[in-house]
DNA sequence: TTAAACTTTCAGAAATTTCTGAAAATTATA
DNA sequence: TATAATTTTCAGAAATTTCTGAAAGTTTAA
């Protein structure tokens, strides 16, 4: 199966991205090709179509699911997998910001509950201070996000329109009413 | 000068951090000195404190630089630069939050706006849909930053601390009236 | 069972990124 | 202007990440 022309600029471009998205380039490309083409595909195909080994591409598909951005799919009489993307291109990159918060955000805010318990008398007052505004913005951020996490689609795209009009929306809170 | 004891964690976790964070492990690890550090550092002390070259040093800081993360502090009667960090934690970590868009959405949103100029009727009609699924999902991300990055601090609180109570705002944005 | 069809693993090779430190460039002071 | 203080640059070295492909592992079907 060869690469579509139409598809190269992409799976290079989603190459260069790979690294600044928190995978690496040949993952990427292989999320590009199972993004943008209907049919799921197969290890070999993906091999194929990038010009990488079988290895590597095994190799990349494992994160890729590790992320949740593909799945496996089986086809009647086939034992190969195909992998297609886990839904659609809302709930991809929902997914992706999912998975960063964890491996960017929870890790630290670990540390910094764990540092904000033994809560040394000795320490200096300068970087206790500074530790807890960290501690308080990735905790008010991670229980923001877990809230907006659950939305449906809908109610946040409508939320995303808004934007800081919703600033407006809080200014006037104390001035409205039930309609009847 | 030398690394107090007590920010040793910080900043390997810092250094840990730092690729997932955009930059690398010794870029992290000079955040978190200056950050954690009430006066503002030269490059010695930082080169010293972290026992790396002062080559290297000079590198981090133009990165920082260039993420806008730290500024030049001079003393009087000193030529050497002083470091310290550009704002608050607050506005450190919204900084964070617009380089990232800068380079990780930016790029990818001037290719699909030029795809979707060129509007190739030859073109594959699943792919034409899916780059205009990406392209739409990131303008409207993109709006909506730029009118979260305008936003007051306070208000940016208060809208993260209603999180997806906003959304029963609008549930009832019809049933509301403006009190007299 | 056995064998064929696949997938995964992983040691070493290749590619990429980061780091060092001496030399070059810049800047401030006398 | 000369020189001393400081910062930046960058070639090559070191460290890290990614990739290959053959071997090992797994699954299905007869």
């Amino acid at each position: 199966m060869k690469l579509p022309a139409e598809l190269e600029s992409f799976v290079v471009h989603f190459g260069e991205m790979g690294s600044r998205w928190g995978f690496n380039r040949t993952v990427g490309q292989m999320l590009a090709v199972i993004v943008f083409t209907e049919e799921p595909l197969n290890a070999d195909q993906i091999a194929q179509m990038l010009s990488i080994s079988r290895g590597n591409v095994s190799m990349g598909l494992k994160e890729l699911q590790s992320w949740q951005l593909i799945r496996v799919h089986h086809r009647p009489g086939d034992r190969k997998d195909y992998f297609k993307p886990s839904g659609s291109i809302w709930e991809l990159a929902l997914q992706v910001l999912a998975e960063r918060r964890k491996r960017e955000v929870e890790p630290t805010l670990s540390l910094l509950r764990s540092q904000l318990m033994n809560d040394d008398p000795e320490s200096d007052l300068f970087v206790s201070q500074k530790i807890k505004e960290i501690h308080d913005l990735l905790e008010l951020f991670n229980t923001w996000f877990d809230d907006i996490h659950r939305m449906s689609p809908d109610n946040l795209i409508t939320l995303l329109k808004l934007g800081s009009g919703v600033g407006r929306v809080l200014d006037i809170k104390d001035k409205i009413s039930f309609k009847k």
